[in-house]
RNA sequence: GCGGACAUGGCGGAAUUGGCAGACGCGCUAGAUUUAGGAUCUAGUGGCAACCCCGUGCAGGUUCAAGUCCUGUUGUCCGCACCA
């Protein structure tokens, strides 16, 4: 026997499925298919890290056991390359940021290749490839073409060091994440996608996919649907302050009403407004105050009444004040809000500091100590006609009232804003629209696309806060379209999501010219059928290319509402300390030393083995040893081969079992458990010193997902024919999983006093006769009264005496 | 503050509908082999000196029987965070 050398087997295996194609995703549409995403990966300079193939090995094992079962599986492998670490460092670096991802990407791909992934290398895809973001800008413009792109003041993140925007994630704790440098609100024209018009749809289709509950929760969270009114507050001017509110049932006890410092209705009323000096320094105050400050330091509530006008509350006509605070926030609602300090819990601490009246409407808390907010158990008071009522009530009757009397109607609210689509960096997809002094924003022509991003020989952020593309005036002066006059091109480029909302869509028909992929292939491969990702994405990435599938939906480019048909998601792998891997913290596993150390196969096989999968666990050294120490012994199993076409009898019943485990616990993210039954497997074989041709076949294909290139090389040894991954996955007889003799517990009184061994098929009477005959049972009752008696066949007997 | 998840040996983790807690692996102990170390093989390994007994974060409860169900409570992690 050889010894077992991986390194020389695996770069074999390798090269020889490489060669004959055998991952490639065929075009023949007879057969099943099969559709594994896994988040394409961001090249960065870092390389892999051992966390990086969890989630991949997960769905290549998925992968290759259904091509086992005859299934047409597409594994598909991109790059998600656009994006700021790579600019950055092309940046410091003096590099383009194209060559910085053409070298990222080739280092990837080669550690990715040396782990054995079964991906579909055919169909690779880079969002940074023009022939790709092509497709990206198209979608864009479909999307402003129906009016879902518009533009918007907004406020972005500025670091006042890089002078560049970041994205909200490369902020950390109010400062640059690369620099440590000041971050500033800088209110900029943004391009802006209408995901709040979807709100209703990504929250009510989750119930028609296959997502684990607690994607779906956040995502649903995360929407923030609400139900209320808007109703409409007369003022002693002539204006309307129209609010937001879930509770309209508290009209009666609304004593005052709060505005956001960014009201509108300052401005338009500033002549009627007494202290409007006091006014604009309390909202330069609010504007300055950083997203840090106003998060973390927000214990205390601060305003400043408007004077010389009063609002009216609709019910009652009483004259209540009106107040500015930034507790209101303009971006949600209206804006304002009617206070009600009784039954709401900020309004009641701003009431307590400001000494405002606090009336209670619902009766069942003690609204002198704090605002009582429950809605299940409180009746109605101090409210004219809704006295009486249960809060549910109330507010269909006071919904109704105010529709009747048009003073206000019920209305859903989202916490979900608009997506900030613009960013004022170089390395993304250009917006391939051009601005017109005559027709205003103008799509370039479909035939145009793509508008390629210029070669330049900089591409360093301006001091201005535009884009770096505002600086080459050659290519942003063009002529419109639209009339021919003169025209510039709008300099912003798209955020690091556009390319991944869409990409699972190119990899059903990656070399396509003519469309994003054609119909036929979009219809035989979509939707995803298994899509596993982090959890950091399903706010970010998972709703973003949920609306736009839907989008594309709607606009008949695909065919189902929902890209994907279950979500999955795995669990990190921390370093041996039990902290976040991270170079800082000096715990960074490599997967190459691994590699190289133990095999592909080893690791594949530990990173399956660790724990949970869905799970946040430590990485072991020793843990990866003991998967080593396995495949060395399946390599030794060699030793043990003997003749035989059909399982022995006295493994037969193992065999169907693990069978029946392995291929069941494949299915539902058990990994670890699937790989401890093989483990038990091998140690029979080993306890028997012997396993005959047909049991090593079996075990050979349930190990081969997990631990490919081993099992095909052994596979080759034994001189079995053809390859094995192309052999057919094993079946269990449900008859076969159970012994024929099964041994039992016998309880007295619930502790186990005894184990005897009954035939499995014995039933309920028949268990309880065996055990009452056992001689240390009748001695161990004897003389006792049996009170009772349980038998629960194939498991164990309980005698309850006195 | 709101929402979600989790809590089992020295460690990672197993335990259909409530039915023998601790599968499998690591680590550890002893033995075999080896000049030695490593590797490998064999046996053992929740606690207790020990049969009894005690053991699934803590306190109650339901049940013949609870890691699993119910009530309360503590701790850890994650997401959101003045969303009216």
């Amino acid at each position: 026997m050889r010894e077992y050398n991986p390194k020389e087997i695996e770069k074999k295996w390798q090269d020889i499925w490489e060669k004959n194609h055998v991952f490639e995703a065929s075009n023949d549409k007879s057969k099943p298919k099969f559709y594994a995403l896994i988040e394409f990966p961001y090249p960065s300079g870092q390389g892999l890290h051992v966390g990086h193939p969890r989630p991949y090995t997960a769905l290549d094992i998925v992968s290759r056991k259904r091509r086992m079962q005859g299934y047409n599986v597409l594994f598909p492998i991109g790059w998600d390359a656009f994006g700021l670490p790579t600019e950055n460092y092309a940046i410091k670096n003096k590099v383009h940021p194209k060559l910085v991802t053409e070298k990222n990407v080739e280092r990837f791909k080669s550690q990715l290749k040396s782990l054995g992934f079964s991906f579909d290398w055919s169909r690779e895809i880079n969002t940074t490839d023009p022939e790709y973001y092509k497709w990206t800008q198209w979608i864009f413009l479909k999307l402003f073409e129906k009016g879902l792109a518009y533009k918007k003041e907004a406020a972005i993140n500025w670091c006042t060091e890089c002078k560049v925007g970041l994205a909200n994630e490369e902020v950390v704790n109010g400062v640059c994440e690369r620099c440590g440098g000041e971050v500033v609100r800088k209110v900029k024209n943004q391009w802006m996608l209408k995901i709040t018009e979807y709100a209703e749809r990504l929250i009510n289709d989750l119930e028609t996919v296959d997502f684990i509950e607690r994607v779906k929760v956040q995502q649903i969270n995360w929407i923030g649907r609400s139900e209320g009114a808007e109703v409409d507050f007369r003022t002693t001017e002539d204006y309307v302050l129209k609010v937001y509110t879930t509770r309209p049932d508290t009209l009666f006890g609304a004593t005052y009403m709060v505005i956001s410092p960014e009201h509108p209705m300052i401005d338009t009323l500033k002549d009627k407004i007494e202290n409007m000096d006091e006014l604009l320094n309390y909202r330069d105050l609010a504007a300055r105050k950083s997203d840090f400050e106003r998060t973390e330091l927000s214990k205390e509530k601060t305003g400043v009444q408007i004077k010389g006008i009063m609002a009216v509350n609709p019910v009652n006509n009483k004259e209540i004040p009106i107040w500015v605070s930034d507790y209101v926030l303009m971006s949600y609602g209206t804006g304002a809000i009617m206070a009600v300090p009784g039954h709401d819990t900020r309004d009641w601490e701003f009431a307590k500091k400001f000494g405002l009246p606090i009336i209670e409407v619902v009766a069942g808390g003690d609204i002198e100590k704090e605002a009582f907010t429950d809605i299940e158990t409180g009746r109605m008071v101090n409210s004219d006609f809704l006295n009486g009522l249960e809060v549910k009530e109330a507010k269909e009757k006071i919904i109704a009232w105010l529709e009747e009397k048009g003073i206000g109607k019920r209305k859903v609210n989202y916490k979900l804003r608009d997506w900030v689509f613009s960013r004022q960096r170089y390395w993304g997809e250009p917006i391939p629209l051009v601005y017109c002094e005559k027709c205003g924003w103008v799509p370039i022509p479909e035939d145009e696309l793509p508008l390629l991003l210029p070669e330049v020989e900089s591409y360093e952020p301006t001091d201005t806060g535009e884009s770096p593309l505002a600086n080459i005036t050659e290519w942003v002066n063009t002529t419109c379209p639209k009339c021919g006059g003169k025209a510039t091109r709008e300099t912003d480029t798209m955020p690091q999501w556009a390319g991944s909302s869409w990409y699972f869509l190119r990899y059903v028909d990656p070399h396509n010219k003519n469309a994003l992929a054609s119909k036929e292939n979009l219809e035989y491969w979509m939707p995803v059928d298994w899509y596993n990702g982090g959890m950091e994405h399903t706010t970010l990435h998972l709703l973003y290319s949920r609306f736009w599938h839907k989008f594309l939906y709607d606009i008949g480019v695909v065919t189902t509402p929902e890209p994907y048909m279950k979500r999955t998601s795995h669990g990190m792998i921390l370093g041996e300390n039990n902290e976040k891997m991270s170079k800082s913290r000096g715990n960074v596993v490599n997967p190459d030393d691994m590699v190289n150390e133990f095999g592909a196969d080893t690791l594949r096989m530990y990173e399956m083995f660790i724990g949970d999968f869905e799970k946040a666990v430590p990485w072991s050294y020793n843990g990866i040893k003991g998967c080593r120490r396995f495949l060395d012994r399946v390599w030794r199993l060699q030793n043990f081969l003997v003749d035989g076409e059909e399982y022995s009898k006295d493994l037969e019943t193992s065999m169907h079992r693990t069978i029946k485990k392995v291929s069941e616990d494949f299915e539902s993210l058990k990994f670890n458990t699937a790989i401890a039954a093989m483990m038990s497997l091998i140690n029979e074989f080993y306890s028997k010193e012997r396993v005959n041709k047909a049991e090593f076949r079996t075990f050979l294909i349930l190990l081969n997902p997990v631990a490919p290139h081993i099992t095909e090389e052994l596979w080759e040894i034994a001189g079995f024919p053809g390859m094995l991954h192309n052999q057919k996955w094993p079946e269990w007889d449900e008859s076969k999983t159970v012994e024929d003799q099964v041994e039992i517990a016998i309880q007295i009184n619930g502790k186990v006093r005894e184990r005897i061994t009954i035939p499995s098929g014995l039933d309920r009477q028949g268990t309880e006769n065996a055990a009452m005959k056992d001689p240390k049972v009748t001695a161990l009752i004897e003389g006792k009264n049996i009170v009772k008696v349980i038998a629960v066949p194939g498991k164990l007997v309980n005698i309850v005496v006195k």
